[in-house]
DNA sequence: ACGCTCACG
DNA sequence: ACGTACGTGAGCGTA
């Protein structure tokens, strides 16, 4: 017989905690979910770790209990429960009555009470007993058979409060938390204590005293004259606010320990309630062979060889099927079409050899509808079949209409817009080991069903994009910059293995080194690549003061380290094999394993991924290689033209987010600025701190520059203060005397706010929409993140707008003109091309012209090139 | 699979 | 009551 183990939960405190900690779900009836699902994932980590014999969740019974006789105002002045998550507790007991597991409230007394209690009853006959609870008030039941475990930040993480524990951490007994709450009080149950004591104070009294009541009898040895005053005139106060914060062990339960007996959930009643909340990924672990597919529709799937003309119509929806998502280099196994009337798929060795349908899909007069009309287009590329006539990409109009969901395959694309008659890609192939190539017929199926969903859907998508006045955008934006990203992908960016290797050789020598010396000062060896054994050696061994925390230990960051740097001769050293390691692991090792037989690395573009815009660029990432600093930014040296005699050309947008928000804002004065050429951080910085420009000192100028950009990401004054290091205080100020000197920005931003709340989202220049549900949020952290965001994404989208427009008109550009020059990176502000030496002084001219004047605004845009022979060298 | 750290705009 | 600047991707260690 296994050993008996009480596990008491304390419902509405682990039910708010979840609620906090985690970002807002609903199922898709809008019924918010989060509390529920972090109370789940609380719930199964304490019956995997705890395993317990007997379990019960305590509930508050109703609003008033025995304390109110003793105090009125006990727990007055608190919020209303959010309504996000009241509408939750009936999930909340639902879910507890599937696990099977007891659940228990009393009148007039809070869960506190019931936990005690019951806990008191067990500690009584010497069973082990855990308390969890978000809320340290119950520490003071901590004994030697009950521990107390307080969640932390997060849902699973807990501090284990054994009575050790409480005096190593306070210096007291478990009792003396009541005594210490009596005088310090408790703003969250609005228990008054004595005014003036803190924790400090409280514990220090308790440590000479013990007990408030031996506090009062020593008082004329308190010679602290305001301390004693204040004891003296609240003494009535301090009793009572002990008596608050007892905890009744001995409440009138009428529940035994017995029936708290825990035997496992009822599978079924709990499946129904996944399914009812929208918990996929645990229902999938509840039973994940009962997720069963939906029977398909039958469709008739004919696999062609010998294609005819007659086949291939005037407009058709066409897929390119292939197993591995790197459209640059996976196996391609066949093309699915569909119309109106029939599927067609044809396997990739007849593609390869039928010249009819080649010239079918070479043909622009050919009308296609692609799934994904950039990977569809670059991996014909590879074969030297140049793709024309693209009409329609499913991917990219789902993307415009809502760039909030995330899409993985076409499965799920279409099944967002309520089509099932696609299988999920992991359903046909298989997952991780067990992938692998089906049959003909299956491969078939699957790749004709995905044109003919496209088939299907094109109109609704066409209509929905209408309807948002969104059709400019796909249409003249989106689906162009898709081709011409393909070819960017396709063209691909010559790498030289050699000035890598000797990059990496010279790294490898001085992280040897390095790593010597660290060890060295430590007196042991450990990996300094684990935050984990650093934060050990500084904070621990070392014995540093710790700045910051995370959830699982100290943080190590830079930004913390940097801090400790003049205590401790170490850091320094840490400071640099991190940045060396990460140039070593990231951008040597990593880069080299990715370039090509053809010398060359060939990023994707991800053009429907970002939620303002942007691109993100992957496998690898092409868009974040080091420039900040000169060690890393030699690695730049490697990116070189693919011709003999070329040079590389780099052309950047200057300051493009802050004009854009001139345009959008209409500030008066940041719009002047621009106009007339200044340098904006210097012209920021003489009208905030009120000089004249020649006075603006290069600090000056650095705040206000740290003050531009937090304007653009949505300010805080907390975020200034961390990115200037300053108090949060005058981090504050800064921000409104900004505010108040540009008043058309501060009304930019209230303005876009009320806009975001009236509409539910919030547009770019070009119409780009982003929906922002969790502006209207009553959770002060959530909301404060979707107002940000709000302010940010109309800059930053915009810019993403702009830069795309002018992408298209240089592609058209160099077409007309007839030249060369390839255009090869886009870096958000920065498009990166490679050019013939005699193509250069002619794109010194172009480049800016077409750049400047890919949209008009109310302030000029402005563009820098540089050209060179590496990438390195365009600086 | 997830969190931390760090590279970019 | 809670912890934050906006948007990304990759490598590593740890679970």
């Amino acid at each position: 017989m296994t050993k008996k183990k009480i596990v008491l939960l304390d419902g509405n405190s682990l039910a708010y905690r979840a609620f906090f900690a985690l970002p807002p779900l609903t199922n898709e009836h809008g019924i918010h979910t989060n509390s529920v699902y972090g109370f789940t994932m609380m719930l199964q980590n304490i019956i995997a770790e705890e395993k317990p014999t007997h379990l019960l969740v305590a509930w508050d019974a109703g609003k008033t209990t025995f304390r109110h006789k003793t105090f009125v105002e006990y727990k007055g002045g608190r919020q209303k429960t959010p309504s996000e998550l009241s509408e939750q507790f009936p999930y909340l007991r639902k879910l507890l009555d599937a696990y099977n597991i007891t659940q228990y409230e009393l009148d007039q007394f809070e869960a506190d009470d019931i936990i005690g209690t019951l806990s008191h009853i067990g500690d009584a006959e010497g069973t082990e007993v855990v308390i969890i609870s978000g809320d340290k008030d119950l520490t003071q039941l901590a004994t030697e058979n009950t521990t107390v475990y307080i969640t932390r930040k997060g849902i699973t993480d807990t501090e284990k409060y054994t009575p050790e524990h409480i005096m190593d951490k306070y210096g007291i007994k478990p009792l003396q938390i009541i005594d210490m709450k009596g005088l310090m009080g408790d703003a969250s149950d609005n228990i008054p204590g004595v005014p003036g004591v803190g924790e400090k104070t409280a514990l220090k009294l308790l440590l000479e005293y013990g007990s408030i009541e031996n506090v009062y009898k020593s008082l004329d040895q308190i010679t602290a004259k305001k301390l004693n005053e204040n004891l003296t005139k609240y003494e009535e106060q301090a009793y009572m606010s002990k008596e608050l914060a007892t905890i009744d062990v001995d409440s009138p339960i009428t529940i035994s320990i017995d029936e708290l007996v825990y035997t496992g959930p009822d599978v079924d009643k709990l499946t129904s309630i996944y399914k009812e909340l929208n918990f996929k990924t645990l229902l999938e672990k509840l039973a994940p062979q009962e997720v069963v597919e939906k029977p398909l529709d039958e469709i008739k799937v004919t696999i062609a060889s010998d294609i005819t003309e007659e086949q291939l119509t005037d407009t058709m929806a066409i897929h390119i099927e292939m197993m591995d998502e790197n459209y640059l280099n996976a196996e391609i196994l066949g093309i699915g079409l569909a119309d109106a009337d029939k599927t067609l798929f044809i396997d990739f060795s007849e593609v390869e050899k039928s010249a009819v349908l080649k010239e079918w899909l070479q043909n622009k007069d050919k009308k296609k509808y692609s799934t994904d009309s950039k990977a569809a287009l670059a991996s014909m590329a590879r074969y030297g079949i140049h793709l024309e006539g693209i009409e329609f990409d499913l991917l990219l109009a789902t993307y415009i209409v809502n760039p909030a969901t995330s899409y993985t395959d076409v499965a799920s694309i279409t099944r967002e817009l309520g089509y099932s008659e696609v299988q999920q890609d992991e359903f046909v192939y298989g997952k991780g080991a067990k992938k692998a190539v089906p049959s003909i017929e299956e491969i078939a199926e699957h790749a004709s069903r995905k044109a003919q969903a496209v088939w299907k859907l094109r109109p609704v998508l066409e209509d929905k994009l209408r309807e948002n006045d969104q059709y400019d955008l796909y249409r003249d934006l989106e689906l162009p910059l898709a081709s011409i990203l393909g070819k960017m992908e396709s063209t691909g960016v010559k790498t030289d293995k050699e000035i890598l290797v000797g990059i990496g050789k010279e790294l490898t020598l001085k992280l040897t080194d390095l790593e010597a010396m660290i060890y060295e000062i430590a007196g042991e060896k450990f990996n300094v690549n684990s935050p984990k054994q650093l934060g050990v050696i500084l904070f621990e061994k070392i014995g540093l003061t710790p700045i910051k925390k995370t959830k699982t230990g100290y943080s190590t960051a830079a930004d913390v380290l940097e801090k400790l740097e003049s205590e401790h001769e170490i850091i320094r050293y840490i400071l640099n094999y991190r940045q060396l390691a990460k140039l070593n692991s990231t951008y040597i090792v990593g880069l080299l394993k990715e370039i090509h037989e053809d010398g060359k690395i060939h990023t994707r573009f991800q053009q429907a991924l970002t939620q303002t815009g942007r691109l993100s660029s992957i496998n690898p990432n092409l868009q974040n290689i080091p420039v900040r600093l000169e060690e890393g930014r030699k690695i730049r040296a490697a990116f070189v033209p693919s011709e003999p005699g070329w040079s590389l050309f780099t052309a950047d947008y200057s300051q493009i987010e802050l004009r854009v928000l001139a345009h959008i804002s209409q500030d008066e004065k940041l719009i002047e600025a621009f106009q007339q050429g200044a340098d904006i951080h210097t012209r920021t910085a003489a009208d905030v701190f009120g000089v004249e420009i020649s006075e603006v000192t290069s600090e000056m100028r650095q705040s206000s520059k740290a003050v531009n950009f937090g304007i653009i990401y949505g300010i805080s004054d907390y975020g200034l203060s961390q990115s200037l290091n300053i108090p949060r205080k005058d981090a504050a100020t800064f921000i409104s005397k900004y505010l108040a000197s540009f008043p058309g920005v501060k009304q930019y931003m209230d303005d876009i706010i009320a806009e975001a709340k009236l509409k539910g989202f919030v547009t770019t220049l070009m119409n780009r929409r982003r929906y922002l549900p969790e502006i209207t949020s009553s959770n002060f952290n959530i909301r404060g993140f979707a107002e940000r965001t709000a302010m940010n994404t109309p800059i930053q989208g915009s810019a993403a707008d702009i830069i795309k427009k002018a992408m298209i008109d240089m592609a058209a550009r160099l077409e007309s003109e007839g030249m060369k020059t390839r255009m090869l990176l886009q870096v958000h502000d920065e498009l990166i091309f490679e050019a013939p030496e005699d193509e250069l002084e002619k794109l010194k001219k172009i480049v800016p012209e077409v750049m400047e004047s890919a949209i008009s605004l109310d302030v000029p845009l402005k563009v820098e090139w540089e050209f060179g022979k590496s990438w390195y060298d365009t600086k």
